[in-house]
DNA sequence: GGTATGGTGGGTCGTAGTGG
DNA sequence: CCACTACGACCCACCATACC
């Protein structure tokens, strides 16, 4: 097919002779320096634009060159995101929760008190593992200056424009004159297993594989996900029903469950279209997922 | 018609391995 | 050593759908 310009700005230009509707702050130009004045200018105009912007893009004019760059992994080489520095915020650590994954990985959640960081209320964010609340980084270095991460600690979170919320410093002046260091746990807190982290790894791992209801949930959703077996209408929420049913003909607790299910469910008078939430329809539909995936790729 | 849920898309950070 | 790839774990917004 033939483009209409063989240039960005010319592609553009062409959108708005079509009806479209282009941003009138779009420049061209020909140094860094140039490119980073437009960045100050439109950083100082920010406030005014009517819309939520988090920064920059530069891109490559020609699309010829744009096509011999072309792409790494999801990112082009023609094309690089500039962002604003990140809005930050200060709220306090109310606790820290670890969740249990698939692979039995303990990963520490920070719980937040509410705080609105660019234009969304933060209760959560992610601690990454042991170290990162120590105030050691993955290769050992000390992180905010090697201060570590307590609850009840005033802590400074950032969403850098971006979606994340991160845990980035600690309030010294405001740490509770009685507060100890977060005591990481040694034992799974979903089965109590010992909880151990291997020589030269950041994470630490629940070492109770399949008693572990965290990692027989987990994996069980990791087996219905869009990835593997991509059971539509057996999502999360859903294989928690299941794994929890007091009747033996609604349990689900590993993978091959999941495809007695329907035999199962005949032959009793438990019937899951009685149960709170599902119906006629949606129990038709499930089972037809699930027949669906007998047989994959 | 309100609500819960799932699907989809848009993201970050950390870890680990590979090949030039 | 560095660029790159892959993957795990996590968060948020928006929308369609089925249930009640």
């Amino acid at each position: 097919a033939t483009m209409p310009a063989d240039t960005q700005m010319g592609m553009v230009a062409a959108f708005e002779r079509f009806g479209f509707r282009v941003n009138p702050l779009m420049k061209l130009f020909d140094s860094v320096e140039g490119l980073l004045e437009q960045y100050r200018l439109i950083e100082s105009n920010r406030a005014t634009l009517g819309y939520d912007i988090d920064g920059v893009v530069y891109k490559v004019n020609s699309l010829e060159l744009q096509q011999r760059l072309g792409f790494v992994s999801r990112s082009p080489r023609w094309a690089i995101a500039h962002k604003f520095p990140a809005e930050k915020a200060t709220t306090i650590l109310t606790g820290i929760d670890i969740q249990v994954g698939r692979t039995g990985a303990l990963t520490p959640v920070a719980r937040l008190a509410p705080v609105t960081v660019g234009g969304v209320v933060v209760t959560n964010a992610t601690l990454h593992n042991e170290d990162y609340i120590k105030g050691i980084g993955n290769s050992g270095q000390p992180i905010r200056e090697g201060r570590d991460i307590r609850i009840g600690d005033t802590v400074s979170i950032q969403r850098a424009g971006d979606v994340i919320p991160q845990v980035i410093d600690v309030v010294m002046e405001k740490r509770p004159p009685d507060s100890v260091p977060y005591a990481f746990p040694v034992l799974c807190p979903a089965c109590g297993s010992h909880a151990v982290r291997e020589e030269g790894e950041a994470v630490r791992r629940c070492t109770g594989g399949l008693i572990c209801p965290a990692q027989a949930v987990e994996r069980l959703r990791h087996f219905v996900s869009r990835g593997a077996f991509d059971i539509e209408g057996l999502g999360e929420k859903q294989i928690e029903f299941f794994f929890h049913a007091e009747d033996p003909s609604l349990r689900i607790y590993s993978p091959a469950d999941i495809f007695t299910l329907k035999a199962r469910q005949a032959a009793s008078l438990t019937k899951l279209e009685n149960v709170d939430g599902f119906g006629a329809t949606s129990v038709r539909k499930l089972f037809a997922a699930i027949d669906d995936r007998r047989q994959v790729e």
